[in-house]
DNA sequence: ATACATAAAAATGTCAAAATTTTTGGATTT
DNA sequence: AAATCCAAAAATTTTGACATTTTTATGTAT
């Protein structure tokens, strides 16, 4: 049986929430997480603290851990927020950075608006969803890394987390009405 | 001696964070807060993990917690990216609050550029700073109030937190250039 | 003196048990 | 039937001891 150390806890439960295997708004007790890891319930409550700082699970005192909840409200509204961050890193990085990052936005720009056609132009499939939120995060990462402005890149990796997290729990419905819901 | 249950000593944390009582940038060491607040070195441990989810205090692996850390950099860099929240915030609830926001809004409004006309015109005393400071919370606490983005006002609240940490960790160069540096 | 290795000390992380608090489910009352 | 109360069960928090890792101090060789 394999043993994790507390990083792979970490990464592990990461993914879990990510990937919604771990699904929006249910409850997270460590004692049930306690022997799939092979470690103490403290173990994982100290993770599970760590990871409620990216804002992937929320905690309240005498109430334990849930996974951040959804809402068709709060998708709109996380969508909202990360476009904030987006518009005002890529401006801050127009206004700071110098050629590389130009040439290394332009390609990944590039890559991602061509993937973004085919998707408005044919029915939606997993396969264009995965592709499309992996060109994605490379686009968005390339945007904002010449903004010079740590607490914006910080608060946008919190914020890119929790929008995956609540993105992946509505797939069908994210891919159906995203591209309006954000205007 | 006085008792602390868990949530004071949060508190008082936060309190000392907040007034660089901690300074920023300092190590802190779960077993020298053991004593004052009469507990185990695990229950600050848990404290300092919730406090590091506000960003008042960095943590990081084997290498424990610290206040965070303050530079002119970081602090022009959080003082602007406060202003982002809050323009947002403000468009937000333009777009979307009603009556009672507008009311709300314009006395704190009102209030804050009095104190802030004066403060222009003579010189800054600790006085000044104090009553400004208070008047400067209530008005950008009405101002995104109406915004309707719970992850705007969530994620405002921590930078706002860490603002102030930094301002009054250099308070004195804070209120001699603020009005110059965030613009 | 500087750099490096090593041992001692300090700090951090993990655990399992005990104490506390919340939740659950059934019985009783309105 | 709905609300209230109570006791049992479950979940959460705290503790103190122990294990691990990092930091500091010391001594040795270059």
């Amino acid at each position: 049986m394999k043993t994790y150390s507390t990083n792979e806890i970490y990464s592990d439960l990461y993914d879990q929430l990510i990937n919604a295997v771990i699904p929006a708004g249910s409850k997270i007790k460590p004692v049930e997480l306690q022997s799939k890891y092979g470690c103490s319930t403290n173990t994982i409550r100290d993770t599970l603290l760590r990871l409620s700082k990216i804002g992937l699970v929320t905690f309240q005192m005498q109430r334990g851990f849930r996974a951040r909840e959804t809402s068709p409200e709060k998708r709109a509204d996380i969508a909202k927020f990360r476009v904030l961050l987006e518009q005002e890193g890529a401006a801050l990085s127009i206004r700071k950075a110098g050629l590389d990052w130009e040439i290394r936005l332009n390609s990944a720009h590039h890559k991602l608006s061509h993937i973004e056609t085919l998707m408005t132009k044919q029915n939606l499939t997993d396969e264009h969803l995965l592709v499309w939120s992996s060109a994605e995060f490379e686009f968005h990462d390339a945007l904002i890394s010449g903004c010079a402005s740590d607490i914006l890149i910080e608060t946008y990796g919190h914020i890119y987390a929790q929008f995956r997290q609540q993105f992946v729990a509505q797939e069908r419905d994210f891919g159906a009405n995203y591209f309006e819901s954000i205007i």
